[in-house]
DNA sequence: TTCATGAGGACACCGGGTGTCATCACCTCC
DNA sequence: GGAGGTGATGACACCCGGTGTCCTCATGAA
């Protein structure tokens, strides 16, 4: 499909990612990262909307696959635990790239910036599985605080992983997660 | 103390809000609000950290008065509780201002930026709810969950709260929304 | 061979944000 | 009351992210 130089897209990706990991988010322009790709800044931005944009690759790919495992659950699965499940797995998806995925992770916790972002991109999963849940008859309210709750126990499950280091179950620390949050919220005097 | 023109942090605030809310966030300069104000753009700058920060004046206060209402909270309350009527009674105080705090809001619905600023402030106060937690007992893992759920929660009535326009009683959608959670975690089949 | 197409380049421009040095009102202390 | 310290502001020069516009040119189809 591409007819000028192959794969421009991941060409940039992987210009970025060499010249970040190595010098640090800020400290690399966009020129820069184009230049190294064989292309100009003014290229750069008909491919990624931003600087911050790049470090996002595969966020869409990964709502999506959330956002259809949610749609996918059978209807006797009660609403969180559909949630819960799909998160786990697409984490799981994730997680199994191992170290460029925790050093990615690491970028992204230097940068305010870059802190922003990755909080709009879970703020944009959580409405798009709000909205997956609103096809199973889930009144909204419900629906966006469940997917909330999920996406606040993923970002935690993900940050223990990143945290941990060495090879962690992604899964067992999401339903780790749910069972503390549960547990926080039901147990009661 | 302010030994120049009075209260500059003031006037630049007060500038910020006439000008934006008459021609919107993204079509006002810096170097607009700051002359609006008596000052130039430099001067601006050492007042706010940036552009998107003088649309969240008063963000640091609200975070200190939820971490004292949950620090005061008395030991036997659940945490979870703690953390709800926390914020539940912070966000009447702010909400008791009506108006003008649903214009701003409004405006920040209308740019990502803002979006990501505002999301990033509800994230501090997460983490600062979930270190005063950890101050009576509460291990990390629940502590920063629960506070994520509470935020989650907040943040929902807020924004039913700006919807809905006319006066809403703010501790009573924060109390919905818990009972909501609580619901869809808890009640099990 | 020609032509439409779309990726990329050139160039100018804007606005947010910062470093640095100069200025100047005010306060204090002698 | 004058000297000096202090801190807020101004002036100015930059840098960089981001965009609008027009031009170039390889490519594939007719």
């Amino acid at each position: 499909m591409p007819r000028w130089g192959p794969d421009a897209d991941n060409r940039l990706y992987l210009s970025a990612m060499e010249l970040i990991f190595e010098r640090g988010y800020d400290a690399v322009t966009v020129a820069e990262i184009a230049e190294h790709a064989g292309l100009k800044k003014r290229s750069f931005f008909r491919h990624f909307a931003d600087k911050r944009e790049v470090m996002f690759a595969g966020a869409a790919d990964f709502e999506k696959a959330v956002v259809d495992a949610v749609r996918a659950a059978p209807r006797a699965v009660r609403p969180v635990d559909a949630v819960m499940t799909a998160l786990a797995d697409a984490g799981a998806g994730l997680t199994k790239w191992g170290e460029p995925v925790r050093q990615r992770q690491r970028v992204v916790a230097t940068s305010i910036e870059l802190r922003e972002r990755e909080l709009i991109k879970f703020d944009s999963l959580a409405s798009a599985v709000a909205e997956a849940l609103g096809e199973r008859e889930v009144d909204d309210l419900t629906a966006i605080l469940v997917a909330k709750a999920g996406v606040a126990a993923l970002a935690t499950a993900f940050q223990q992983w990143v945290d941990a280091g060495g090879p962690a179950d992604f899964p067992e620390l999401m339903a780790e997660a749910h069972r503390r949050l549960r547990a926080a919220l039901c147990d009661g005097p």
